[in-house]
DNA sequence: GCCAACGTTGGC
DNA sequence: GCCAACGTTGGC
């Protein structure tokens, strides 16, 4: 089973607001790259995900579930870009930080370091343990 | 608030 | 089809 990471402003769309929208959960609307868009449609419902907070916290806050996969976005008007539906599922019980994901030689390579930008990616099964074993879950 | 990285757009 | 200009993202 894939792992990933999502990430979200919390300005725009935080932790809290994910945990207040329940079992029903939310869309993950809004991506407009294409490299985002070709792993969300890999995504399957069970899946898990961390959910980053970018900017402010800049931590690994959190863990959501995939419960509806990919789907055009009515919010696009190209037609071009999806979304898929998530739900929290429980949050960590110490956020993983930035600093401290660049301060373990084992996460050096994850696409979080690598590609900063890219706002949906793909977490090794490697990565996805040792990050859950720093938060503490 | 600044700036580097990167994707997209548009002129040629 | 190339590439400069521009906009956006996100770390610092």
């Amino acid at each position: 089973m894939a792992h990933w990471l999502m990430k979200s402003e919390p300005s725009s769309w935080s932790w809290t607001q994910m945990v207040e929208a329940g079992k029903k959960g939310t869309h993950w609307n809004g991506v407009r790259n294409h490299q985002a868009k070709q792993n969300l449609m890999a995504m399957k419902v069970g899946e898990q995900a961390f959910f980053y907070h970018s900017n402010e916290d800049r931590a690994v806050i959190g863990i959501v579930e995939i419960i509806k996969p990919y789907y055009p976005d009515p919010s696009d008007a190209t037609g071009k870009f999806g979304m898929v539906d998530v739900r929290a599922v429980k949050p960590l019980k110490k956020p993983v930080t930035l600093v401290e994901v660049k301060a373990e030689p084992k996460l050096a390579n994850m696409a979080l370091v690598k590609l900063s930008r890219l706002s949906v990616q793909p977490v090794t099964e490697a990565e996805w343990a040792l990050i859950c074993r720093m938060g503490g879950v």
